[in-house]
DNA sequence: AGTTTGCGACGGGTTACTTCA
DNA sequence: ATTGAAGTAACCCGTCGCAAA
């Protein structure tokens, strides 16, 4: 059974889980404002975008396929010993983390065997330190498919590590804890990376939206305009003076009767237009962006508070 | 064979916290 | 008891370089 990588984590941007209580990680790349190096990254507030539902959701099934695919994995035995038998070609373990210093993997797996189980001697069963390697080149090792699942998996719990987590994740998988650290820095990074491509593509689709109403509106403006130059249509048309507001409790208020003497011949039973009392002594006029801003879209574009992706202080959560 | 992509690894910078004079 | 410098740990960011596609 393979476990491709899309599976594994950076479809995560899209997906929006409904219960931010539950285990699973909830992406935070976006605002927290609350940033501590000191305490553990254990709670997840959802990216702002998670207020648009009409973005497209992922349902959580890779997940699901990926804990039936750990299920089958001990991942508690080292991994890539001969009964391992590096089932797929190319796919490295632990023992290449050390031996991948040069040359092809392939080539040096089935090279020499002893010289790997000495190096697998060397580095899994007492560890290497960030010193001892530090002398070598630079290595470069892929992490088998089945380390890469459980880091997933871990991931998905939390995705900061506390120094206990991360001796205990790094024991359990046969790797050093400085690998396990790096993976989960550079998959904070890639998980942010997608978030940011998907807010990007949200805020394009804003744009376009935005530019598409006010081609919209201008049109009507002119429309407007053109009729407001036609007398017939001005003579009929209420003046916009006699919609009001009413100052104090901001309700529209009714234009004045007619005449100001004789009963009101709206019934008692039916509700009335607001009227102002003759303590509002001046009416305002009703700004249709006013209204619109006052109970319109529940996102509304604020500067720095709707793009938080640009504010850097909130791009990072509660750190461990 | 050359190019692109993915990703493990690293160095530098920042921030929060602790220790100590 | 307070304070500021130094040390440490954890993190992010940009980048490198290898391996696979």
């Amino acid at each position: 059974m393979t476990v491709e990588k899309e599976d594994l984590g950076l479809s995560l941007s899209l997906s929006f889980p409904q219960n931010r209580t539950s285990s699973v990680l909830q992406l935070n790349l976006m605002p927290s404002s609350s940033s501590s190096p000191s305490a553990p990254f254990v709670t997840q507030t959802p990216s702002w975008i998670d207020n648009f539902p009409s973005l497209d959701r992922n349902t959580d099934a890779c997940r699901g396929e990926v804990r039936s695919f750990l299920r089958g994995i001990d991942v508690n035995r080292l991994p890539s010993t001969a009964a391992d038998g590096e089932e797929e070609a190319g796919v490295s373990s632990p023992i290449s983390t050390v031996s991948s210093v040069s040359g092809k993997r392939s080539e040096r797996d089935q090279g020499n065997g002893d010289d790997n189980e000495n190096e697998m001697e060397r580095s899994c069963s007492r560890g290497i330190s960030d010193e001892e390697d530090g002398d070598a080149a630079r290595k470069k090792l892929r992490l088998s498919k089945d380390q890469s699942a459980v880091l997933e998996e871990s991931f998905k719990e939390h995705n900061t590590l506390n120094p206990k987590q991360k001796l205990a994740l790094a024991k359990r998988l046969g790797l050093r804890p400085r690998q396990v650290e790096v993976w989960f820095q550079n998959r904070r990074a890639r998980t942010k990376l997608k978030q940011t491509e998907v807010d990007c593509e949200f805020l394009k689709r804003c744009c376009e939206n935005l530019t598409e109403e006010n081609r919209r509106l201008q049109k009507e403006v002119q429309e407007l305009r053109a009729l407001k130059l036609s007398p017939q249509f001005y003579m009929q048309m209420t003046p916009p003076t006699t919609l009001t507001m009413c100052p104090s409790c901001e309700r529209v208020a009714a234009p004045p009767p007619p005449s100001s003497s004789g009963p009101q011949s709206t019934p008692a039973d039916r509700p009335r237009p607001h009227q102002m009392g003759h303590i509002h002594a001046r009416p305002v006029p009703v700004n249709p962006v006013n209204l619109w801003a006052a109970s319109g879209p529940s996102h509304t574009f604020t500067g720095r508070s709707m793009i938080p992706s640009l504010d850097r202080n909130s791009l990072v959560g509660p750190r461990a």
